[in-house]
RNA sequence: GGGCGUAUAGCUCAGCGGUAGAGCACCUCCCUUACAAGGAGGGGGUCGCAGGUUCGAUCCCUGCUGCGCCCACCA
């Protein structure tokens, strides 16, 4: 079969006797980190155009990683490394939100601690070593946040361990965190530039409050959950009889102060402009009329409390009614009794609730009202919507506080129209995502509430001058000079002022509030791209080429972004938005704690390996959610090793020189021509950040390539045909493999480099990405030879099938049908076809162009015949 | 109630004016010296429903229905 001449030279591979998936990723990630493989070298770039740079999201530390985030990095990373192997020096930093509530909350429940800002900073404090959750330690501020930081460290080193073994190409370099002194003083910077343009403000208004953490909560941060009730048929005492509204809180009867009907509603138009009393309280509202009413809601006349619900502010607002608040921000009834509550009666009634939670203030009034007769019926159990904080477990209550606010669009319909004009300037893929940010922008009706009363956050950095009287001067705050950020204005003073004049008239005091994490996230291309820190940077990689995240991010993180690019930069952020679906459970819920169908990322990873996770991630198209399926998982897995394999075959053939001049036999250049059209069309998928398709025609070829071109020339390849015949072949499997390798390489990093390096230098992920002049003359080639070659193959290989033999079976002579046009192409392999199908005789041809496909008789040689 | 998306084989998804595709699962076969976490072959679909446009519709238009997500809905 083959002499000395056509066996292959012993080729120049490392190819190890058993590849295997295991140790990939240790190996692999420790070569790359030490090589630095995907540094950002700014110094390789004369220009902006030459940076592609990529605006992640810093994960919430606190939180915990699901396999939906490692989709959706991933995702971005198939993306990142194509840039990076068409020539782009990627900018791809990574960061981490660890300021902000979720940090104190796990901190609360890790260490068994709640921070008293009124207490010392103990410089020996150390946490219980048991935590109790239900009697936590009280620490002072300082304590706090060493803590908070402390563990956010923690939960940092497992999330870039996640992440490197997901093997994302980040430039671990350039990692930042959402409190560092570096970022906290970006986001003080960016919100005085704001104030200074009269784009920040502090106002005193109902502000969406969440009793658990008492702090203020921002539109974005709302979500309408399902919260049972009751309908109670509650009289007033009108002029004429009692008037009878429907009220799902009847704990609010005190904090009444009107009642409110639709103008052209005819039942209630005599009432209009008289007064009633309250049951209980005996406080005297109008009545009064408001478009705003719907007469099909309960009894069409509503009670108007400060605050029962958005509505009521409203109302409040627009008719100018008094403030009667009897809910703290504890979620209780305030203790003492408000001056408006005047009879011995009320008063006596009012006694009955003063510190209850709404919940039992709501049962004492219910009883009350029964008493006195006031309750009509028995109350109606009724399935409403409330408002919660996203992270908390009470319904929000709305209370009247001094806040700091961000324009946004939500008071002036001019700048909302501009915000949606900058969505129209972002690329967005899926294009339909667009609606969302217009729905969301189109619909607000608020500023961006900023400030929070919390302590894990970056400071508002102002100062309040006291009058005379050791009261706030809210309408002048003192700020600092830029270069003096960060500060903390708790306990730094401003300048001309000396600390011992805190808290004394004609002294100052410091703002206490923090800001909400997305005031400080919605600056990360800021904060990662050096802006005011390192100008030149900033302007190789600002507007940023690429923002990714899910879908559920685009009210928050990317809209706020928005903001504050319009506002510092009149810019938008980034050039293209790319959307992830929500990886979500086999019927399609979404995976959440509670429901307890939540994957770890981390097992499934250890399980498959991050290349077949990395595959099943590419499948998913942007915006698309994916159901997940472990045995999709395993298709990656097979992808993976296959990979390992085909590629150990082709180098053990000796095919290592990509020399396309010696490509001469047809079945050689129909194979390159396929590959020309396959290289074209993953390219285009990627400039369209299309991974998936990308993905698909490489792979699909890449089977093709293994299960019938591989088998078709490996005994050419070997020399069964002589050393040109197998120079061609082999020349022409070194070229596939280089650029197939190549095109898996963004999906299945750590194969592709894994096998690169057996053979080439240096890693695949800084090789250029493949281009058709590497296939020299051949890519000029038509594939159909091949497709009609293979359409014979798969015939020969069906007689053996059905005739239930092995495929070692030999065939004595086999006559071949099928269209001229395939059968002419498929001639030009004869040789090929005989040697796979192990053909001792003739193939005989015959056209037959009424023929579907291609059907082979074969003569077949078995043992016993 | 408004918006967006989606509906193709048991499952996950491509296709998108010209006689239905892939992978998984299933069935049958093959231990063949790259690969048994493999290989080969095969069965399986009135392309959600009803209209319309067209010579022709899974594909375009209209309506309906189911599912998902976002927003609104707290009297």
């Amino acid at each position: 079969m083959s002499d000395a001449e056509s066996t292959p030279a012993a080729p120049a591979t490392r190819v190890p006797d058993q590849p295997a998936l295991e140790g990939l990723e240790a190996k692999w990630g420790r070569i790359w980190e030490e090589q630095g493989i995907y540094r950002f070298d700014r110094s390789a770039v004369a220009d902006r155009a030459q940076v592609f740079s990529i605006d992640t999201p810093p994960p919430t530390v606190s939180g915990s990683l699901h396999v939906g985030h490692v989709f959706s990095y991933t995702h971005t990373d198939t993306i990142a490394r194509f840039q990076r192997m068409r020539g782009k020096e990627v900018f791809y930093p990574m960061g981490w939100d660890d300021n902000g509530l979720p940090t104190e909350r796990r901190v609360q429940n890790y260490f068994g601690v709640r921070c008293d800002p009124s207490l010392p900073h103990d410089p020996d404090f150390t946490p219980p070593e048991k935590p109790d959750p239900k009697r936590q330690v009280p620490i002072s501020r300082q304590n706090f946040i060493d803590l908070c930081e402390r563990l956010a460290q923690d939960d940092e080193s497992a999330f870039e361990a996640l992440w490197r073994k997901v093997g994302l190409s980040v430039d671990w370099r350039l990692t930042y965190t959402t409190i560092s002194d570096d970022t906290r003083a970006v986001s003080q910077r960016a919100f005085l530039r704001n104030l200074a343009r009269d784009e920040a403000y502090l106002s005193e208004a109902p502000t969406m409050w969440d009793v658990t953490f008492q702090t203020a909560v921002a539109q974005a941060e709302l979500e309408a959950r399902d919260y049972p009730g009751h309908f109670h048929r509650v009289a007033f005492h009108g002029p004429t009889g009692p008037v009878h509204v429907e009220t799902t809180r009847p704990e609010l009867v005190p904090a009444c102060v009107a009642l409110i009907a639709h103008p052209d509603d005819a039942r209630y138009q005599p009432l209009f402009g008289s007064t009633v009393r309250s049951p209980l309280f005996d406080v005297e509202v109008p009545v009064l009329a408001h478009p705003a009413a719907e007469p099909d809601k309960g009894a069409g006349i509503a009670m108007c409390c400060t605050f029962g619900d958005l509505t009521d502010v409203q109302w409040w607002r627009e008719l100018a009614l008094p403030t009667r608040t009897v809910v703290g921000r504890d979620g209780r009834v305030l203790r003492e009794t408000p001056e408006w509550v005047g009879t011995d009666a009320a008063r006596a009634a009012y006694a009955q609730l003063a510190g209850k939670t709404v919940f039992s203030a709501r049962e004492q009034v219910v009883g009350l009202l029964r008493e006195s007769g006031d309750l009509a019926g028995d109350p109606e159990p009724t399935q409403r919507k409330a408002n919660f904080f996203e992270k908390g477990d009470k319904p929000l209550e709305i209370v009247s506080t001094r806040q700091w606010y961000i324009r946004n669009g939500g008071r002036d319909a001019g700048l909302r129209r501009r915000l949606v004009d900058r969505g129209g300037e972002i690329r967005w893929i899926p294009e339909y995502m667009r609606h969302r940010y217009d729905n969301w922008v189109g619909g607000l009706n608020g500023d961006w509430l900023i400030s929070r009363q919390r302590f894990f956050g970056v400071a508002i950095p102002v100062w309040y001058r006291l009058d005379g009287d050791g009261e706030p001067v809210y309408d002048s705050p003192i700020v600092p000079a830029e270069d003096a950020l960060p500060v903390d204005p708790t306990s730094q003073s401003p300048a001309g002022y000396d600390e011992d004049q805190r808290g004394k008239p004609n002294g100052f005091i410091g703002d206490p509030d923090v800001m909400d994490t997305w005031a400080t996230s919605s600056l990360t291309p800021h904060i990662a791209g050096g802006w005011e820190r390192d100008p030149a940077l900033f302007d190789l990689v600002f507007p940023m080429d690429l923002n990714t995240h899910a879908h559920d991010i685009i009210r928050t993180w990317l809209f706020s972004r928005v903001v504050r690019a319009h506002f510092e930069n009149d810019s938008v952020p980034w050039t293209h938005a790319m959307i992830s679906g929500f990886v979500v459970d086999p019927d399609r819920k979404k995976m959440s704690k509670s429901k307890g169908n939540v994957v770890v990322p981390v097992d499934i990873l250890d399980k498959f390996g991050a290349d077949a996770v990395r595959w099943r991630a590419a499948t998913a198209r942007p915006g698309a959610d994916s159901p997940f399926d472990e045995s999709q998982m395993k298709v990656g897995r097979r992808l993976a090793m296959k990979v390992l394999n085909a590629s150990k075959f082709v180098l053990g053939l000796g095919a290592v020189q990509p020399s396309p001049s010696a490509v001469r036999e047809p079945v050689d250049c129909a194979l390159l021509g396929g590959l020309d059209v396959v290289l074209r069309q993953a390219t285009e998928a990627f400039e369209a950040f299309d991974y998936t398709s990308a993905l698909e025609v490489t792979e699909r070829f890449f089977w093709s390539f293994c299960d019938d071109y591989l088998e078709l020339v490996k005994e050419r390849a070997y020399g069964s045909r002589g050393a040109d015949a197998a120079a061609s072949a082999r020349a022409t499997l070194a070229i596939a493999l280089s650029v197939q390798l190549r095109l898996l390489a963004p999906f299945l990093p750590y194969v592709t480099d894994e096998v690169w390096s057996w053979w080439r230098e240096g890693s695949i992920h800084r090789q250029p990405w493949p281009v058709a002049a590497e296939l020299g003359s051949a890519a000029a080639a038509s594939p159909d030879l091949l497709d009609a070659v293979a359409g014979v193959l798969v015939a020969l290989r069906g007689a053996k099938s059905q005739a239930k033999v092995s495929m070692r079976t030999e065939i004595s002579g086999a006559e071949v049908r099928g269209p001229a046009g395939t059968l002419a192409l498929a001639r030009r392999a004869d040789a090929d076809l005989r040697a796979v199908g192990r053909v001792s005789g003739e193939l005989v041809y015959t056209s037959d162009d009424s023929a579907d496909g291609v059907t082979v008789d074969a003569d077949l040689v078995t043992s016993d015949a």
